[in-house]
DNA sequence: AGGTTATAGTTTGATATCAAACTAGTTCGC
DNA sequence: GCGAACTAGTTTGATATCAAACTATAACCT
C-alpha cells in the first residue's frame, strides 16, 4: 500500500502550491486522462490514511467487502472482480488468512479452486473500514455535490467498462 | 479465462464478463472511491497500449509534458506538478536522459538543482505521444459525452485540490 | 566567519501491481 | 481410458511508486 502519512506530490505545502501555480501543463490542464489519475490518488491517499487507523490497507477493503457479499468465492472471481489481476491477489489473501479474517477451504469437488469466506473477526474488520468508507465517500459527496453525482458516478462506470 | 496479453482484471472476455455479472459489490456499487479506481486504471491501461506502440511506457507522457512546456524545469518542481514523490523521479529522467530525449545541466548559481529540456529527439518523442494522447482522448470524449465533459473535467480537479 | 537549518537530488527498503511461466487438478474428445 | 486442452492458484521477474535516510550544496543568523 501506498503512503503512510506524509507528504504525497503535488498540492501540498506553502512552497509546493507556490511552485504547481507557476507551472504550464499545457494539454495536461484539459485531458481527462491526466486529471482522472490526479483525483484517483489525491481519494486513493486520503482514504489510505482513514484506513490506517484501523490498521489495514486500502487495498483489503475491497477485497473484505467482496468476499464478505460473495461468502465462498474463488480468488479468480475475486480477481476479475477487484480488477486487479490474480497473481496480484495471492499475497493479499494469504496476510488475510494468516492474520485470522479471511476462511480458505478448498472446494470439494474441485479441488483446484479455493473457497473464500470472511471469519467474525473478518467481519468486524470489514465493519470498521466501512465506517471509514462511509466517511471517505461523505467527503468525496461534499465535494462533488449531489447534484452531479448520480452522474459523475455514471461516467466512471462506463470508463471502466468501455474504453479499450 | 481468456487471453494472455489482453487480459488484465474484469470486465473482459466473455467468460470474465459471466462471473462478473453475477458477482455482488454492495456497496462499492455506489461508492466513488472504488468506481474512481476502476475508471483510471481501465483508461490508463488503455493508454498504456496505445503509447507501448510508440515504444514509451505511459509514465513518461506526462513527464516530458511538463519538461516540454517548462523549459529548464527542476526535477523537485516537476515531481510537484506531475504529482510524484520527487525519488520516484530519479530513474525516470536518468532514463530519459540516457536514451537522448531529455538534457539535464546543472543551474549556474545553484549546483544542487538540475535544469531539465527536451532534446530534438524528445520533441520528436513527445509530439507522437501526443498524438496517442489526442486519440484516447477522443476514445474518452465518445464515452463521457459533450454535454458533460467540462462538468466531469471540473469534478475531478476539485477532487483532486480538495480531498484531505 | 561558523554553526544551524533548509533544499535538490539520490539511495534504500518496502509495497503493489502486472504478465508470463509454472504446478496441480479437471474436463473433453475420441 | 488417456492424452490434449483447459483452469485455479502460485511463483518469478519486472516496473512503479512512496517514504525515510542520506549527500551535497546553499541560505540564514548571530
Amino acid at each position: 500500500m501506498r503512503g503512510s502519512k506524509g507528504t504525497r506530490g503535488a498540492r501540498r505545502g506553502r512552497n509546493g502550491e507556490a511552485i504547481a501555480e507557476s507551472i504550464n501543463f499545457g494539454p495536461l490542464e484539459r485531458w481527462i486522462g491526466f486529471n482522472l489519475r490526479m483525483a484517483q490518488e489525491a481519494a486513493f491517499q486520503a482514504f489510505s490514511r482513514r484506513s490506517q487507523e484501523v490498521g489495514e490497507g486500502p487495498g483489503r477493503f475491497a477485497t473484505l467487502t467482496l468476499i464478505g457479499r460473495n461468502p465462498g468465492i474463488s480468488q479468480t472471481a475475486l480477481s476479475l472482480a477487484a480488477g486487479r489481476d490474480k497473481s496480484s491477489l495471492t499475497p493479499v489473501v494469504e496476510d488475510l488468512v494468516r492474520r485470522g479474517l479471511v476462511a480458505r477451504k478448498r472446494m470439494r469437488d474441485d479441488r483446484r479452486t479455493y473457497r473464500l469466506n470472511l471469519t467474525a473477526a473478518g467481519r468486524k474488520t470489514l465493519t470498521q473500514l466501512t465506517r471509514c468508507a462511509r466517511q471517505h465517500e461523505r467527503n468525496l459527496d461534499a465535494i462533488i455535490g449531489r447534484r452531479d453525482r448520480t452522474r459523475f458516478l455514471q461516467i466512471l462506470k462506463r470508463i471502466a467498462a468501455e474504453i479499450e
